[in-house]
DNA sequence: TTATGCCTGCTAAAATATTAGCACTTTATC
DNA sequence: GATAAAGTGCTAATATTTTAGCAGGCATAA
């Protein structure tokens, strides 16, 4: 867990590894048809191909079409990029950034439910502190 | 809430906004000071203009420098990249970006008990659905 | 098999972001 | 007030990102 904030990413590259990790795979297609402002098909083949220079991707032969995958699993670059915005947005406090998810959008009462369970398990489950 | 993830806002630009978020209010010398691979001081300033120039901040005088601040309130900022977050890494599932803060770093019991609090008061408070 | 459509590889141009330098202004100090 | 220190405004160069175009390959279907 070390990359996705803190990585050097361009604006298109970020967009396009947010497509990924949203989607957990895709074609150039793919990729195209949900990127905001889509240019053209070559040029998201382009980014693709820099971002697997750089070491973001990988693709395997689907048939005729490439199909990219992350390198870095999905739930470390999630792990990652919630630590981060924890980090920049909540002062590091767990709590005010629950907090945040709770007050956003109408969570329904059984949610709600399922996150106390959540929070209960935690408890029993690994209080080494 | 409408920005944080979604804004057209390159390497620089973004890394600035998150000192600046996270500090609150900076001078050039503080975002200097706290940028990653930091530049030069005019560079910095550049970015600042810029930055000031597509609206996401404003500057004040406090005695013979300037004072940024971010235009979009924090609180509002934090919702839109969490929201972001939720949606690329965690299906948009509350449960699941919870039970990831919940398992990333050791939270104190402490803590998981004001957690369970918060879900309490969050069912009590607003049970629309 | 042969033509058609879809996909890739490569290359180069254009746009944008990033950077630094220099001249001027203001603030504080003596 | 005179001077030094610290800050800003502006401008121009450089690097990176973003883009598109063209040529070739492979698969499918007629």
């Amino acid at each position: 867990m070390e990359d996705y904030g803190t990585v050097k990413l361009s604006r298109r590259e970020r967009q396009i590894m947010d497509i990924i990790y949203q989607q957990g795979q895709v074609s150039a297609a793919d990729v195209l048809a949900n990127l905001p402002d889509a240019p053209s098909y070559s040029t998201v083949r382009a980014l693709l191909r820099i971002l697997e220079e750089k070491g973001h991707l990988t693709h395997q032969k689907d048939g005729p079409r490439y199909i990219y995958r992350p390198t870095q699993p999905r739930h470390e670059a999630g792990q990652s990029a919630l630590k981060q915005i924890v980090q920049t947005f909540f002062d590091k406090s767990i709590e005010k950034t629950v907090a945040a998810l709770v007050a956003d959008e109408e969570v329904s009462d059984e949610e709600l439910n399922r996150l106390s369970q959540l929070i209960e398990q935690a408890k029993k489950g690994g209080p080494p502190s």
